[in-house]
DNA sequence: AACGATGGTTCCAACGTTGTAAACCTGTGA
DNA sequence: TCACAGGTTTACAACGTTGGAACCATCGTT
């Protein structure tokens, strides 16, 4: 049984509630008493018992931070630097993977663990704006793009128009038969459909029409996906000159598969994809992509939800809710990364 | 202010004991009894306070999966897994990023969260055998390979028999000049030591003397090690005609420098890795790799966690530490992949 | 010298849950 | 009819912590 404020008390001569005052950084305690107590605390390695605390303050350190899969670079990155930003608030980070189950997010917002955790990091990916109203007490910031202005903080990049850079940015190229991997049907699906969007604008000013063969579905977001995608796009009459993959994990495998059919990129096609992953900058050739301030992204979304947690409701209110502020839209930086899989050499 | 058992009591007319007991599926309860406190139950939305449970039974339900990094793809698919197969007994996956900082992780060790977890897995990648015996009374299991026959029950592949294959595969190409890029000075990087104890063992054992020039040494694990490593044994006086990176993420950046200077691969120089991440499967060309059963890993993780949190100590047994079996060390089964980047198409 | 102000410390009561032991029923056999 | 056994329910205390009020000095002021 590891000690408690009782022992270390005892052990120092002092009542509980002292020691506790000086655990908590009081002030009012004599440097003597203080020393005493500290050194008590030393000697025996008192660690204060975070379940203790919590059921009295209701806090219990601990922010949940729920992704689609861990297993995909992107969000692993996104981790761990919300990991990251979270430790210089001494906030304990609980991973969530929802693999993209409904009823497992919807689970999440719900609130089921919600006295074990002080806020919610989310990324959705099945749930559309409306179910997410039902969050329960428990602060929650959304990740990722969502059109619907939800009743949480949000923190985004402008997915469309940095569709639509690197959609330009391949025309300014040269090509005409760009191809998109990467649409998907799912109304809830606001990545896919905000990505299209800005490939579609980009397309429309530069006169160029649009080509639905050209825009290939995909089931999920992963490199088989993308490589199959590209397969078929490459059977089909009229083949891409140019490949804009939804994200870099799509875009790695439809380059896997354009190398593996002896095309040249980018003289062939030209390649490019979205979010910056560290295997894109290091595949042959590198991946053109777009590179979200992602460590900005983690920052803020952790300080939002620092917002939330440090307002203290104006008592006596009555009316229950008490949300403060309304919830805000946050938008962050990205930069178009041209590489060799564009310019080539 | 969430409803408690108080409130479902209040509203189901009976007393808070009661409740507790429908809630934990207590058998003497009458039926009409479970099914007006169920109703209650249900009405409320009540939810089991994890902290006071926690600070009553000592339980929190949580396990704390400690790996070095996230962004590593083999760690961020070991996190998965772990988490999918805690997810099966209902528990709780936090993760901890230790970014190889010995005292980060002494931190764990040494039991930082001692009281807010019930279980650690732990993959410790600065800290060597001893330090590792300060667990405090928190079940570990470790991850990875360990010489040592530490304090706690461990879980890996045979690491320097599956580079020694790995090895051998290379040698059986007919290639003389293998190198090796992994290799680490600090002793307590033993996955390095344990891969190129394999390599030399397969060396030797091919009568094939040991060249110390084609042996690499890296800071760390990842692309630009393997790229730059590659890069120096390219520049060497005679350069290999074979590569085994110690990990795929190595291997992947040795690929990287070898076709951005147009060598040919296996042709020219053959690649293999280990670890068998996603990327691996999908690189131009594909790498042959050894993959170890990571799903098997991680629910044997989990189980020994289990079976230690299982165990009721036998009580009054007076000696106070009571820690029930010897740690046990167990294998999991690894597969040689051989794929393009050593065959060929 | 009496007084308030202030610093330093303690006491008490909760937070929500569960183990223990005891109380309460109901029905049975003597 | 009474005691007893059994299931069913309850009162009480604890888990370790902290907010608030209360308490006791000590000091400076009038």
């Amino acid at each position: 049984m590891p000690p408690g404020l009782k022992d270390v008390a005892a052990r120092a001569g002092v009542s509980i509630k002292t020691v506790s005052n000086v655990v908590n950084g009081y002030v009012h305690v004599s440097p003597g008493t203080r020393a005493r107590v500290q050194q008590a605390i030393d000697a025996l390695g008192y660690i204060p018992n975070v379940a203790a605390r919590q059921l009295r303050s209701g806090r219990s350190g601990v922010i949940a931070l729920a992704v689609p899969e861990l297993q995909s670079p992107y969000f692993a990155e996104l981790a761990g630097l919300i990991v990251q930003a979270a430790e210089r608030r001494s906030w304990t980070v609980l991973i969530d993977q929802t693999d993209g189950h409904a009823d497992r997010e919807r689970n999440l917002v719900a609130g089921l663990r919600r006295h074990a955790i002080d806020g919610l990091i989310f990324s959705p990916l099945a749930l559309a704006g409306e179910e997410l109203s039902t969050t329960g007490d428990t602060p929650m910031v959304l990740l990722g793009e969502r059109i619907w202005h939800g009743p949480a903080d949000h923190v985004a990049i402008d997915s469309t128009a940095a569709a639509a850079d690197v959609t330009r940015h391949l025309i300014g190229l040269g090509r005409h038969r760009i191809a998109a991997i990467g649409a998907q049907r799912l109304p809830s699906a606001v990545t896919a459909h905000q990505r299209l969007a800005g490939y579609r604008a980009a397309l429309a000013e530069a006169g160029i029409p649009e080509d639905p063969r050209l825009v290939a579905e995909v089931a999920s977001f992963h490199r088989v996906d993308g490589a199959a995608a590209m397969a078929a796009l490459l059977d089909g009459p009229e083949p891409p000159d140019a490949v804009f993959g939804f994200n870099d994990v799509l875009a790695l495998g439809a380059l896997r598969t354009l190398l593996e059919r002896g095309l040249r990129v980018p003289e062939d096609v030209a390649v490019a994809g979205f979010d910056d992953i560290e295997d894109g900058r290091f595949s042959t050739p590198t991946l053109t992509t777009i590179a979200p301030d992602t460590a900005e992204l983690a920052r803020l979304a952790v300080d939002l939800l620092a917002e939330r947690l440090g307002e203290t409701k104006p008592e006596g209110d009555g009316s229950g809710d008490g949300s403060g502020t309304p919830p805000r839209e946050l938008r962050v930086p990205y930069e178009l990364k041209a590489r060799e899989s564009t310019l080539g050499r």
